[in-house]
Order: structure tokens, then C-alpha cells, then sequence
DNA sequence: TAGATTGTTAATCGATTAACAATC
DNA sequence: TAGATTGTTAATCGATTAACAATC
């Protein structure tokens, strides 16, 4: 465990700025400033150094940043330099997409099963996974090293789904169910809801005027 | 405009509260105390009453709050007393399953129009809308009197798609690109990066050992 | 009345911003 | 060297928590 604590949007800003510099190696660019990353990405150059100082020095003083050498750091600090397994409960329309949906592999999340109840979803293909029975769970998850699970079932069936991963031995777990999960400590836990999403919006609309 | 700033985290938790209550009414609970609400979305009583604070007195002293009535009351602050019409550009498979995806509906959101510039996807049957061509954008958001444009096209389409949705008319954007988009300061934007969440998981996974 | 719980104020905590010395 | 830009400290801003008077 490192000494202390890192924000949460330091974190998702993080990974905001890597994909940036991604697109910028693919234009050719060789370096950057903080300001530039700053401007790119729509937040302050205090910020974007304030961000990189919680892990190192990556740039040099007067001159700015190494496009691809920023980017590495970046990765290694995310742990994108390796792999993911994760595992996907709840074959509906989220899940299926999420199963196929390419931004995840390419940054080295790898889908290793897919599970549902619903026999109408068991044996369908899901780009080169099969939908099966939740009953194999516990051996999915055990004989491919997976470490994330990701929740796609109904609010109702939620809790249920969670208790067995965890049983099962993942790290970490990203909630799309609009439904509070109990974990343990150790447990790390994500929500995107993505009815709370739309309803910031709306408040705003509503609020603005 | 109103007179003071509501933190963002404010809006998402009572909409988590709104969902947490209407849960409660469906079980036949008609009373509840802050620290019940607080112990049923995992946050602190505090923080439930200084939220509501924001917007109200919605509760009695020594008594709680009745469950319909708050209920009410945060539907009508998130503006969710009314429906929101919706078009969701990118029929790809993230596209289509927010098309088909219940949660919009029931909170509601209207999904009116999915447009996509792919032969392949143009006709497709989502639910009742049938995808069209882009070039019907600014025809639908003014008939249907769209207020919410949903960006789910690839990065590099983003911020053309978003430019046509602002053009014609919408007042707020959900963006599931992974694009950081530009936008005048009257548009509401919120982005939902889905690799985000997980790379935030991968580096708590990495960063926790 | 005694007990409970809200609404609100003040204290604390944490994150962002501004400023600038270090240094290329 | 002069100009530029980082890394870092201190100031500011904002959100959360603790505490309690109000009041049912």
C-alpha cells in the first residue's frame, strides 16, 4: 500500500491525458507542455502538472514533456501495461454491447466469459465468447485469472451476482445496475449509472433557468 | 438563473436517493429517517440532510420524512415531473443498446430518433425507431422538440456530430466518445467514458498492492 | 415531558488554483 | 544569456462532517 492517497480525479484525468497523447503520437507529435495537454483536454496546466507530481517527474524544466515517454509512464501508472481479464454477468442489451464494444480491448480488457440465466441468451454468440449459465461463475472466473467483474443484470438480481464474484475471488467490480451494492473493504467497487447520468442533465436543464 | 451553485455530486446522489425511495415505496415504506436513507445508499445522515437542504425543508424535526412526499419532491427538483425527448447519434453497439435500454424509459426519457451514417445500420429496427441517416438530424431535434443529444459514435466523429446537435438546437449532450468535446458555455455536457471506469479500477487494483 | 430527528452552522478536510523558484 | 516551462509550495476554494439548537 503506497503512502497516501490519490483523488479519484486525479485518477480519471489521467487516463483522459493518455489518450490524448495517444491521438498526438498518431499525429506525429513528439512533444508537448503542460499547457498544450492542458488545453487539449480542457483543464488548467496547474492541474495537469499538480496530476503528474502525485507519481514523478516526467518532463523537463523549460523544455515540456516526451510525447511517448509521458504516455508510457501514464500506462504503467493506470496498469495498462498488461492485460485484464473480466468477466460480464447479465447478457441484456448493456451486456452484449459491453461484450463487443472495442474500446475495451484495446486498452488490454479482455472479455473472458459472459453469463446469464435466461435460456434464451445461453449459447448465443458474443464476437468470440458464448453466453452461458451463471452456474460457471466461480470456474470462469478461477481458470481465467479474472480480476473484474462487470454487473449488467437488473437491480433485483444485483446484490446476488456481486456476493458471487466476490466469493469467487475478483478484485474489483463495475456496477451498471442502478442498485447500492454492499462490499467489503478490499472490494474495489465503481457505478455508472447510466439513468443518474442523464437526470444530472436534466436538473440542469431545469436548473439553468 | 438561481442564486447558488449545487455540487454536481449533490444532483447524483439525489437521484440515487430518488431510486433508493421509489424502492422503498414498491416494499409499502411510508416513513424514514435521514439515517435510514443515509445506510441505504452508503453515505453519511449528514450528507443526506445537507442535500436536501440545498432545495428545502422536506422532512419534520423529531419525526423523518414521509417516503411519497420526498419522493415527489426530488422528482420534481431533478425535473423528472416531466418527459425528456432524446436522439442518440451512432447505431453501433453502444448506440442501440441505450436505444433499447429500459432505464431511459421508465425515468422518462424518450428516445425519438437514432441516426448513423452506415448503409448497413440505416433501416434497422431499435425498439419502434427505425435508424436513419445523419442528414435527417436537425429535422428530428426540431419536430420532436429534442432537448438531449446522446453522442455514441466513434472518437473521431465526435465533435462533428456534437457541432450539428448544437446547431440544431439541443440544450445538453451525454457523450460516450472518448473525445473531449468542445462546447459553448449554454450547452450542458457530461461525458461517459466508459474505459475510464475501468482503467480508475485497474489502477486501484494496481495501486492498492 | 422525554426522546427522536430535522435543519443549519461551524469546523474540518481535501482538491484546485496561483505563483514562483528551479532549471533547461 | 534570455526565454520558457517544469515541479512545488502556499493560498484559495469548495465539499463533507460534526455538532447542536429547534421542534415535533
Amino acid at each position: 500500500m503506497k503512502a497516501y492517497k490519490i483523488p479519484e480525479a486525479t485518477v480519471m484525468r489521467l487516463s483522459v491525458y493518455s489518450r490524448y497523447l495517444y491521438q498526438l503520437m498518431d499525429d506525429g507529435v513528439k512533444s508537448i507542455s503542460s499547457d498544450e495537454i492542458a488545453r487539449g483536454v480542457g483543464v488548467s496546466s496547474a492541474q495537469v502538472r499538480k496530476d503528474l507530481a502525485y507519481f514523478g517527474e516526467f518532463g523537463t524544466r523549460g523544455v515540456g514533456y516526451k510525447v511517448d515517454v509521458l504516455y508510457g509512464h501514464l500506462m504503467k501508472i493506470l496498469g495498462l501495461d498488461r492485460s485484464w481479464n473480466a468477466i460480464i454477468i447479465g447478457a441484456g442489451k448493456l451486456g452484449s454491447a459491453l461484450a463487443l464494444y472495442e474500446g475495451f480491448n484495446t486498452r488490454g480488457f479482455i472479455i473472458r466469459a459472459v453469463l446469464d440465466n435466461d435460456p434464451e441468451r445461453i449459447g448465443t454468440k458474443l464476437g468470440n465468447v458464448e453466453v452461458e449459465k451463471l452456474d460457471v461463475l466461480a470456474e470462469r472466473v478461477q481458470e481465467n485469472n479474472i480480476t473484474i467483474g462487470i454487473v449488467t443484470v437488473p437491480a433485483s438480481a444485483a446484490q446476488e451476482v456481486t456476493d458471487k464474484l466476490i466469493h469467487a475471488g475478483v478484485k474489483a467490480i463495475l456496477n451498471f445496475s442502478p442498485r447500492v451494492l454492499k462490499v467489503p473493504n478490499k472490494i474495489i467497487l465503481r457505478n455508472v449509472d447510466l439513468s443518474v447520468n442523464l437526470e444530472v442533465l436534466s436538473f440542469n436543464i431545469n436548473f439553468s433557468k
